[in-house]
DNA sequence: CTACGATATGGGGGGCTCCTCCGTTTGTCC
DNA sequence: GGACAAACGGAGGAGCCCCCCATATCGTAG
């Protein structure tokens, strides 16, 4: 296995490290498909070392970005038991998009899932996914969540609109809070179902 | 120019309209991503032939794209007549959603502008922006928008939401309502704007 | 200190992509 | 029917992804 603990030869850990670090700069540089050629001549490997260390390309975005994620998953623990549940909620889900916003690619990747496989439990998916869970089952529990709101349901809306403001956090922030709060002042009229209609229309 | 008028040679219509359909099938398997080349073999056309006609991946799907968002242009326009200003705007955002998840690749397609460019006149962007932007003047005159909420704003949220539905216009229109309706039951918490703080943490 | 086996490496090659050049074919108008 | 512009298509360069396998390196046991 990949796990990178101190076990393993020493040039396999260097050589990760350097991935690593070549990733960093060329997927900021060209978000998510960035070209893995690219990084493995930037580290001063060959292709293949790559592809041993990080057999798709998900792989390595996980790992790039698993640093940051880490510290979103903490922080949420924090915000959780220091702050009201609708408050610590809202900042949180700020705190991600700007992440995700401002990370080139990490919006893309997480938005995919491994393509197939629920999200492994490590994966930046799993994890994020986790950390929001406690924020939406506090929010719940105080009743200041809306309907049947689901973590999925939050974590797919902050991640979309990431992806939809394209790197500017600020246009970021105005969707979801705009989300958030809501965008019609009161329910569109309750329309009812109005699946049938609207959806043979166009 | 490619104007598909009937002037022109007639060959060259013909290998264009060949081209359409075979990106349309090409495109409905493999999203706004798919090869070119094969679109062409596809076609029955040299590679050269489809770059002549479309010289950007962006111009292919605008053209496959073009009838369908042009119906939806002619929706808004209808509904705008016909239905009061919060239900118009809601229900051709429903539809809209409705085509661009059900519609493999257009919602990647319109969220990247042209690559610099401001969105053409007559581009899947701007037909649409501007039959929203019908919607949501009516509406903002009509005071159910909440606060300054732009078109560019729905709009990229009506995209982020398809893109991050991949392809459920069920799971669509459950985003899509929770955003217009609004996610928290009250605003959260008038927090300040908070910006220093949230976006230095993560 | 050395020798050895397991481990990791990297270059090269196959198969794909996008896109352009340029000689050839085809349609149209007189 | 012929001439000329317009459109075509295949070949080929540059890149990419991924895999194979001969080779170099590491870490350890003697």
């Amino acid at each position: 296995m990949n796990a990178a603990g101190p076990a393993g030869r020493a040039d396999r850990r260097r050589n990760r490290q350097r991935l690593l670090e070549a990733a960093e700069a060329v997927i900021e540089r060209d978000g998510a498909q960035a070209s893995l050629e690219e990084i493995a001549r930037r580290a001063g490997v060959g292709s293949a070392t790559l592809h041993r260390h990080f057999p798709s390309r998900h792989d390595l975005l996980n790992a790039v970005f698993h640093e940051g994620v880490e510290r979103l998953g903490r922080r949420a623990r924090e915000l959780a038991d220091s702050t009201a549940p609708c408050d610590a909620l809202a900042m949180w889900l700020e705190e991600l998009t700007t992440y995700t916003t401002t990370t080139r690619g990490l919006a893309t990747a997480l938005l995919s899932t491994p393509d197939g496989a629920i999200a492994a439990e490590d994966s930046c998916h799993g994890l994020l996914h986790h950390a929001a869970a406690r924020l939406v089952a506090d929010a719940e529990e105080a009743g200041v969540l809306r309907t049947e709101v689901t973590v999925h349901d939050l974590m797919a809306l902050a991640n979309a609109i990431s992806l939809a403001s394209d790197g500017d956090p600020d246009s970021a922030h105005r969707l979801l809070r705009l989300a958030l709060g809501g965008v019609l002042k009161s329910s569109p009229a309750e329309h009812p179902p109005l699946s049938r209609a609207a959806r043979n229309a166009p």
